[in-house]
DNA sequence: CGACAAAATATTGTCTACAGTATTCTTTTT
DNA sequence: AAAAAGAATACTGTAGACAATATTTTGTCG
């Protein structure tokens, strides 16, 4: 039953203008994303209609966008359910987003411009503020700038809106072992910086090899401690 | 009831038609493909509703698939058009593609079985048979058949999701060029089958990128030649 | 004759209702 | 008492209706 367990308060709130189904569509990634909505669990339709004091109508069409991006399975007659992500398909995401992100990498030491390199030093500085204060949200937070604008260079649409995807996916199956590699992160992110700069596309792309290796072997790490408790 | 002599969850459910959205997805996929749907047109929901002799409804949650995928734009308030592609968009998805294919040739050489490599070589044998033949259909089945192959044996799901839907668009993009290489293609993937059956990754790899830029190069060729009448 | 305004039309967005199907509970039979 | 059949329930799938909004047409004024 939906009803368990979810504070009534908590419930993300639609007030913005335009189509319902898109406000509702991120509500529920919210509460997906936030775990208020477990993997497996049976999302029934006018359960979250009723929640987000809407129909069923817009829900329908939010739980259709959410099942294309991978986030609820739908099974036919039988209705929505939260994926659940397995050992090898958490693996299988990591490899891609390596992927997209080294191809990234390339892609903005070939394009970068110098406004770009100065917003990529301000975010690393952020960044680094942060891992010295010891701010875990904001961490995390300069990190996902820091990669977002290293995409935006790259000038590839297709890519980044593959990798904004793959990327959030991964987020969501590591968040129980919440990844933070503290200042050594963003050594290699300042390494990174000086590759684009120098439009060295070989670098670039080996040091973001290297650097999502190593953010990988973290979360294996973390992984597999927990698993052992 | 009849007896049939057989437990109820035994019987397996014969073929159901299965949700309309799926068929009216599948559908509107292909009249798009097909260019019967031309790029930039206006989807009536209504029209399309009663051309497939369905409601709105099963209509409205294709569409929302179908912009999820990229193939149309969804306007609020306006409806749904077919996705214009844009000469910078083409490419990008064209790189997109080489990656990903790349990506699966390295995989595969090292995770692929023995029956893999056979199957390998049964679909190539097919192609070179298919471009003496001069069958046009048939080149083209036997390629996407091949690429489709090396990307199963590359066992990584994600990767094989993201480019399906790549190589779909790709394919659309650039019917109007109908690409076909002819037998030099089909060396190119003699030359990954044996880098593959070795085991060497980075020659599996560097095949494969060629293989991609080389069928980039003519696409733009052809593109280039059109464009010029 | 052209530009602007207002009504008319067309289309999407949302809600409600009903039909089809899977699941659960109850009853019956061995 | 256990298993199977049958009824009851719950939920999804689809359809149709109504409301909100954009577009087009038409009419009017400068």
């Amino acid at each position: 039953m939906l009803s368990t367990g979810l504070p009534h308060g908590a419930v993300p709130k639609l007030e913005r203008p335009g189509p319902l189904r898109e406000r509702v569509y991120e509500a529920l990634l919210e509460l997906i994303t936030s775990r208020a909505l477990r993997p497996g669990q049976h999302l029934v339709e006018t359960e979250l209609a009723g929640l987000l004091g809407v129909s069923r109508q817009p829900v329908r069409e939010a739980l259709q966008r959410l099942n294309t991006e991978g986030w609820v399975d739908l099974r036919p007659a039988q209705g929505a359910f939260v994926h659940e992500p397995t050992e090898d398909e958490a693996d299988q995401l990591l490899v891609v987003r390596a992927l997209l992100e080294t191809e990234a990498a390339r892609l903005a030491a070939a394009h970068a411009t110098t406004e770009g390199l100065e917003r990529l030093g301000e975010l690393c500085a952020k960044g680094e503020d942060a891992v010295r204060a010891d701010e875990v949200d904001a961490v995390v937070a300069a990190n996902a700038a820091f990669h977002a604008e290293v995409m935006s260079l790259a000038g590839n649409a297709v890519l980044a809106e593959l990798a904004a995807q793959v990327d959030q996916r991964v987020r969501w199956y590591y968040t129980p072992v919440a990844r933070v590699r503290g200042m050594q992160s963003w050594r290699e992110h300042r390494e990174l910086i000086d590759a684009i700069a120098a439009r060295d596309e070989a670098a670039a792309s080996r040091i973001m090899r290297a650097h999502t290796e190593h953010t990988r072997a973290s979360y294996h790490e973390r992984a597999d401690r927990t698993e052992g408790e």
